[in-house]
DNA sequence: AATTATTGATTACAGATGTAATCTAAAAGA
DNA sequence: TCTTTTAGATTACATCTGTAATCAATAATT
């Protein structure tokens, strides 16, 4: 599937912003740099990435001499938020159990997971008591 | 974002497939029909989408006289696990403890979703103790 | 039987996406 | 200073996607 939100962003482009996330500002080779451990991406490719992220307001930079600083304009947490509500309403008519039984059923849960879990859920019942 | 697995499914695609999942074997004009409640396609849209989806193999059909009687090739809940997988992984790292909590964070979860969960996970420990 | 409507098949066409190559100006090196 | 490298800007190009229109065969109508 596939489809998201307002900027639009495309999977490759993803691969860009996610690295940028992790560390910022940060140039245009060391972004090639980061990238390299995971995709065989020819510079040229990546500099294009960029400029579409630049050009959908999704990174913004700022001059250093001859390079180009970038950092994101979106927050990493909301942006994986926002497409979490639209993922859930798409593929799980908006209900989160499902999602997650069916997560287990594909991978194995750790009984961290499962703590975690169940730490969320203690915190939200103390605050909607 | 948004890409995703194996037969890759467009977002339009998806709306096809997801009206024919609620039902079927469903003739292209009765997939029409579901469509128009939502989505203010062409007809001949609807028939482009359909045989896209064909090709991916994502639907097969029958014959009818002159008809074609489609069904899915792909069940809806494994899909939505294995796209949950993908997202889980690219957006949360893996994991879905964080992805509940910002989901909620976004959406108010009802009681009875929080009811879900905790049954779910009441499941889970029995099975894995 | 002739005409019209319907169904699927083929073709269309612009914008998005993946993946670069080329061009241009500036910086670095010889 | 002349040459080479590098950074970003522009251009390229095939495929995918959204959104249909046209064509050909068949079924339904008049």
């Amino acid at each position: 599937m596939a489809p998201s939100l307002k900027p639009e962003i495309s999977s490759a482009e993803f691969d860009v912003l996610d690295v940028i996330w992790d560390d910022h500002p940060v140039t245009s080779s060391e972004v090639v740099n980061r990238l390299n451990e995971r995709k065989p991406w020819h510079d040229k490719t990546v500099k294009t990435l960029l400029g579409r992220l630049v050009k959908k307001q999704v990174l913004g930079f700022e001059k250093r001499q001859r390079q180009y600083l970038y950092h994101p304009l979106i927050a990493r947490e909301l942006y994986a938020e926002k497409e979490t509500q639209h993922f859930v309403k798409r593929l799980f008519k908006g209900k989160v159990a499902p999602l997650v039984a069916g997560f287990a059923n594909q991978s194995n849960l750790s009984k961290q997971d499962v703590d975690e879990l169940k730490a969320f859920i203690e915190a939200w019942e103390n605050k909607h008591d």
